[in-house]
RNA sequence: GCGGGAGUAACCAAGCGGCCAAAGGUGGUAGACUCAAGAUCUACUCGCGCAGGCGUUCGGGGGUUCGAAUCCCUUCUCCCGCACCA
């Protein structure tokens, strides 16, 4: 038996247990007749040291991990690196040109030393300096991780599995060939990442619909992002003072001639048209002219408006004045204006506004009605803008397309977009059109454009059948927190087709158009098969053997084992050891990360399984957890501050720092990393070590010889509720809750149980505390539990996990306890109040009558029938309680509400009560004497016998009278 | 703009229709132990109270209810994501 040191050494202690656990090989699972627990957390991206953000979230995998462990199930938690992409390619070269703010950064708070630093000039380098490092720190830390199944992303074999992937999904058409908008500085003639930008990093490309009004075989196109409204529009809006541009556009083999402001024109040149400057048009030239709408074949006129900007859109706006407010104003101005210089005769009052949405509160010219009710005067007016805002919102949430949408009626405004967009794009009447949210100036100082990428490879993440799928599968899911499953299901639907590919960065190849390489979200959605798999590759299996028909045959179950044999010259018996791994341990039992990942990685992992694997290996379930940020201040790898995970194990320990994240935040709440914070957890845990030292010191030994004190029957209660508690919190993640049951409560509960002079459970107590805090701060469990006698070898880390044990919770020794504390605190307070210092105390029990009033009313209750007129009658019928006639009615009125607004738990352990008030109090009057420093004397309210100020009258069921002296 | 989330006492934070003036932890105050400090333990920590009580609180306003921190409406403030980047 290994005795504890006297005090707290968290380094040489975890050190030993590493080794220990490390050498006994127990978290090197192997597939056996246990139910298997396959748990997995997104591998850190290697360009940086793991920092407090992994620490968190690898600790909750970790914590998970070990608890389910406990709890008998097979548990397999195994950690790769990811490498794949630009920013481990961009590291070398700033540190190849020994840029000062990286250098600065990477020596002083990723803590790599100078010498070293110097020498990962290469991405080669930074990967394997960097995957040592990781694997150390999570070593460091405790992690139970299956260290045989580690993996880089660039690993060769690791490529042959994500080349197979990107084939199989090539072959299922889910990856497929077109063209993407990037933000694209023309000066460098290369697109703009965040951080090339001068202005408008906030921007967004924005897809509006451009739908091609003609007139006499010219195009007159306008961009808009109500494609709807289409139906709605009475003229073209065109600023008779701006020049624009007719241009010949080509795309896909058609050739059209359109007229177009001189910006949009060069807008249009990046697109994926061939655009060719024809010659200038002023733009009075384009007012007057007729057309006719090419959906509805309404006719229509281009009228002047001065509030229409060459520089968005197209430069030519479709009017709406039914539903737009700045149309229906600008319209309103040209009433009764004179515009024969345009050669318009008409009256411009003869147009009439065409209502094509039903909205709530609305009628039919919501524009109009808007304008009049905030008494909007003109188009310059600025609450015009409000007005459209108002339209706007109201009309896309609860607005309904009209009859005269044809087959669109009833279709909700919100739905619209993409339908209709789709349609036109069909019927030659739209295209799309990409502009930014808000203008983008290159740091080089030129204005950026919207570029059409062309020949890239997508996923085809759009497809409507495969986010169906993705669907199914989420809601058959269990979601981690609930409240992010609506969101998942936002995110899916939001989701469109991905660029899969890059030109530069480290990655596998696309397998079937090499020049390309697999981009980093796609090369990393179902690795967590490949965990299962390395083992064995990594066991002396060449590359070149991992052909598609070894996976096929693996994850797929397609072929046989002596096909696949043939084709790789890996034994048989090895592939089907392969298969039978993966049969065992697939699908992922649970997947645990950032809330970062949502809308990228965890979004493509369940896309490409449900793509990938039959729905019998599709993800069970997902959680997500917050940030970190340190001292307030959001951390940053590239800038600071960081807080590396080996600085936070050398500063405080391991289970300091993993208590500490764990418990400082619950789940999707961002978590704040303290100094004093992690200092008051190292005291927890030093004050958790000393109280076991005591309790092992004093050879408290386990079991129980005679009979179970009331305090001992409340301990054994209590810890039934904290083991209760904690079960239910880890099962739903709830790491703070659950370290709030299995920590805090329960060192109260231990302390308030040592002070009311128990002790015979203290070992008891201890062997149980310890495995409930394992998976929290295994290191100084493990040492406590060796400590406690339990054999060498013996781990707690596989000790059965404490479970709910409903015949040890005792409502009435908790009843008891309570009436003895709350007797207490009423003393006190009275002390308190009244300053007095008593010589004696005087308590009295409640009277019978009050004890069976209570009773009856419990009853009554419980038969759902509690009535306070029945109730005083029961009770004034019995010749024995007529002397309290007066009394009766009273405490009836308090009772019965009492009672009737009393949650279910309670009532149900106030129902089941059996206590003799009397005896517990005399139990504990030295107890009471000791708290409070002078005589207690112990009464029945029905018979006091000493009772100067009448006080016994007051007593009630579970609060007795009190009288000081 | 769209979508998601949050606002609780000095601070972090639980609670999400009724023993809620609101768990737990920090910090603070007082006391015990100690030569002293630390550690530990005990009490208090919204206000008022010479008998266990009362009053005002849970971003602001309004409502539903016998009853709201908890439900509904409205408003303000803050955080996160909006893509080809890990």
């Amino acid at each position: 038996m290994l005795t504890m040191e006297q005090d707290y050494d968290a380094h040489s202690i975890e050190k030993k247990w590493q080794r220990s656990w490390s050498e006994s090989r127990i978290f090197e699972p192997e597939p056996d007749e246990r139910e298997k627990f396959f748990i997995t957390i997104p591998y850190p991206y290697l360009n940086g040291n793991l920092h407090a953000g992994h620490t968190r979230t690898f600790t909750i995998g970790d914590v998970i991990a070990r608890h389910k462990r406990m709890l008998g199930y097979n548990v397999l938690y195994p950690m790769g690196f990811h490498v794949t992409g630009t920013p481990i390619v961009g590291l070398a070269e700033l540190i190849e040109n020994n840029d000062p703010q990286t250098m600065d950064v990477y020596s002083r708070l990723h803590r790599i030393p100078d010498e070293i630093l110097r020498t990962l000039t290469t991405p080669e380098r930074i990967v394997e300096y960097f995957s040592v490092e990781a694997e150390k720190a999570m070593r460091y830390i405790g992690y139970s991780i299956d260290w045989r199944r580690k993996f880089t992303t660039t690993d060769e074999t690791y490529k042959k599995f994500i080349a197979w992937q990107f084939d199989l999904l090539h072959d299922k058409g889910l990856i497929v060939k077109g063209a993407h908008p990037v933000k694209w500085c023309p000066n460098d003639n290369n697109p703009v990442e965040d951080h090339d930008i001068l202005h408008g990093e906030e921007a967004t490309i924005v897809d509006y619909t451009l739908i091609k009004f003609r007139h006499d075989g010219i195009v007159l196109p306008c961009a808009t992002l109500r494609p709807e409204t289409i139906f709605g529009v009475t003229n073209l809006w065109v600023n008779p003072e701006v020049d624009h541009a007719k241009i010949r556009v080509s795309r896909d083999g058609v050739e059209e001639i359109w007229v177009v402001s001189h910006q949009a024109y060069r807008k249009l040149t990046f697109t994926d048209r061939t655009v060719e400057f024809i010659e200038n048009v002023p733009g009075r030239d384009l007012v007057g002219i007729k057309l006719k709408n090419p959906l509805s074949g309404n006719d229509m006129i281009t009228l002047p408006a001065s509030f229409v900007k060459p520089g968005n859109g197209s430069g030519i706006v479709m009017s709406v004045p039914a539903h737009a407010p700045y149309d229906y104003l600008a319209l309103k101005d040209l009433y009764g204006k004179d515009l024969s210089e345009y050669g318009i005769k008409e009256d411009i009052r003869n147009i009439e506004l065409i209502s094509l949405i039903k909205a709530k509160d609305f009628g039919e010219n919501p524009a109009v009605e808007a304008v009049e009710q905030l008494g909007v005067k003109d188009q310059n007016d600025p609450k015009a803008e409000e007005a459209t805002k108002t339209v706007y919102r109201r009309e896309f949430h609860s607005g309904v397309l009209k009859e005269n949408t044809g087959k669109y009626a009833g279709i909700a405004v919100s739905k619209i977009k993409d339908i209709l967009t789709r349609d036109l794009l069909n019927e030659g009447i739209g295209e799309v059109f990409y502009e930014f949210s808000e203008p983008v100036v290159c740091r080089c100082g030129t204005p950026c454009v919207v570029n059409m990428v062309k020949g890239q490879w997508f996923l085809n993440y759009s497809n409507p059948q495969w986010k169906e799928n993705v669907y199914r599968c989420i809601e058959r899911m269990n979601i981690i927190p609930e409240e992010i499953r609506v969101e998942f299901n936002n995110k899916v639907d939001w989701l469109k087709d991905k660029a899969c590919a890059r030109k530069k960065g480290l990655g596998t190849r696309l397998p079937f158009d090499k020049e390309w390489l697999i981009e980093s979200l796609g090369d990393s959605t179902i690795y967590m098969s490949y965990y299962i798999m390395n083992k064995f590759f990594s066991q002396g299996i060449r590359e070149e053997q991992l052909t598609h028909s070894l996976f096929d045959y693996v994850l797929l179950g397609k072929g046989s084992v002596q096909q696949t044999t043939i084709d790789t010259g890996i034994p048989e018996k090895t592939i089907a050891n392969i298969k039978s791994d993966f049969d065992y341990w697939y699908p992922v039992d649970l997947r645990s990360s950032g809330k970062d990942l949502v809308p990228n990685h965890l979004l493509f992992f369940l896309f490409h399984h449900v793509a990938i694997f039959d729905e019998e290996k599709w993800p069970l379930s997902l959680a997500v957890n917050g940030f970190v940020s340190l001292e307030g201040e959001k951390m940053s790898k590239s800038k600071g501050p960081i807080l590396t995970l080996r600085e936070a194990v050398d500063t405080y320990g391991a289970d300091i720092s993993r208590m500490y994240i764990l418990s400082s935040a619950e789940q999707t709440q961002d978590a704040d990393w303290r100094n004093a914070g992690v200092e008051s957890a190292k005291k927890q845990v030093e004050r958790f070590y000393k109280l076991a030292k005591e309790i092992i010191d004093s050879g408290s030994q386990p079991g129980i010889e005679g009979e179970l004190k009331l305090i001992d029957r409340w301990m054994l209660s209590r810890l039934q509720q904290c083991i209760r508690e904690t079960n239910n919190d880890m099962t739903s993640l709830r790491t703070r809750g659950a370290l709030q049951n299995a920590f805090f409560l329960l060192y109260n509960d231990v302390k308030w149980y040592q002070r009311r002079g128990g002790s015979a459970l203290l070992y008891d107590v201890l062997d149980t505390w310890v495995r409930l805090m394992a998976p929290f701060t295994p290191h100084i469990c493990e040492e406590i539990w060796t400590s406690m006698g339990h054999k060498e070898g013996n781990f707690v880390s596989q000790a059965a996990y404490p479970i709910f044990c409903p015949r040890f919770i005792d409502n009435d020794a908790e009843l008891a306890e309570e009436l003895v504390c709350n007797t207490l605190s009423d003393i006190e307070e009275i002390i308190k109040v009244t300053k007095i210092t008593p010589k004696m105390i005087a308590l009295y029990t409640s009277s019978q009558w009050r004890s069976k009033a209570l009773k009856m009313a419990l009853k009554m209750k419980n038969e759902d029938d509690l009535n306070p007129g029945k109730l005083i009658k029961t009770l004034m019928s019995d010749p024995e309680n007529r002397k309290y006639g007066k009394e009766i009615p009273k405490y009836v009125q308090k009772l019965v509400p009492d009672i009737a607004s009393m949650k279910t738990e309670r009532f149900e352990t106030m129902l089941g009560m059996k206590l003799d008030e009397m005896t517990i109090l005399k139990e504990n009057i030295a107890c009471l004497e000791n708290e409070i420093g002078c005589p207690v004397q112990v009464y029945s309210a029905d018979e006091p016998d000493y009772d100067p100020q009448n006080k016994a009258r007051l007593a009630t069921p579970l609060r007795p009278a009190i009288y000081l002296e």
